[in-house]
DNA sequence: GGGTAATATTGACAACTGTCGATGTTAGAT
DNA sequence: ATCTAACATCGACAGTTGTCAATATTACCC
C-alpha cells in the first residue's frame, strides 16, 4: 500500500457521517436508501460519501436492479489497522539526553 | 473514545506530511528542528502540524530549554487500530436476497 | 542587558471539502 | 410508452485546511 493510498484512506475515514455509515454497515450489507434513513443528509450527499468510501476501497458495492448494496471491505480496514500497529511499535527507546544539543 | 475524538484522529492522520512525521518518529524521539530537515515545508507549517498531532493525542511533547521533543503516543495508535479491527469484524454474513425489496 | 537560536502565533490566501437544489440516468411497474 | 423510484452527476456556496511571510515569544550565551 502506497503512501498516497494511505492518506486517502484516512481522509475517507475523517468524516463523522462516513464513520457512522461504516458502523452501520458492521451489521451487514445495506442498500443506499436504508443508509439514507440513518443520516441527516440529503440523497446527493450520501451518494457523494458512498463514492468516497467505495473509491478508497473501504466498502464494496454490489448493484442489483435499481438498488446499490454496500458492505465493509474488511481486508482494507485490517490492513490499515496493521499499519497503525506497526507505527506504534517504537523500535528502540531513544530518549535524547536533556542536556545535549539535538541540532548538529 | 468518543465519535468526535475518533474523526479528529483520522483527520490528523490524513495528511501526507503528518504521516511522514509519524514514520520518522518511529525510530524514537526527535526535536522539531530535526523533523524540519526531513520535510519540504517551512518552520511555521511544521509547528502547525505538530500542534495538530499533539492536540489529537497522536504524539507526546517534551520541552527542554529551547527545544521541543516529540514522540509517538503508542496507546492512541493502538486504540485506533483496535477500533478499525473491531469495525472489520462483520457480525453476521448478512447478504440480502437479490430479489427482495430492501426499502420497506 | 543585548544578541541569537528554536519554536509559536498571526494574518492572508489558494485549494479542497461537505452540503444542497436541480437535473440526469437507469430500471422496474402499470 | 409512460410513470415512478433509486441513485448519480452538476453547479454553487460556505467552511475548513495547508502553506507561507512576518512577527512574537522564550531561553540560552556573552
Amino acid at each position: 500500500m502506497t503512501h498516497l493510498e494511505m492518506t486517502s484512506l484516512f481522509k475517507a475515514l475523517s468524516d463523522d457521517n462516513r464513520l457512522r455509515i461504516l458502523e452501520r454497515l458492521k451489521s451487514g450489507e445495506k442498500c443506499a436508501c436504508v443508509l439514507l434513513g440513518d443520516l441527516t443528509v440529503g440523497q446527493p450527499t450520501l451518494s457523494h460519501h458512498m463514492k468516497i468510501l467505495a473509491d478508497s476501497g473501504l466498502v464494496k458495492v454490489r448493484k442489483s436492479g435499481k438498488w446499490s448494496y454496500y458492505s465493509i471491505a474488511s481486508e482494507t480496514l485490517q490492513a490499515l489497522a496493521a499499519y497503525l500497529n506497526q507505527l506504534s511499535e517504537i523500535s528502540r527507546e531513544c530518549v535524547i539526553d536533556e542536556n545535549s544539543d539535538c541540532c548538529r
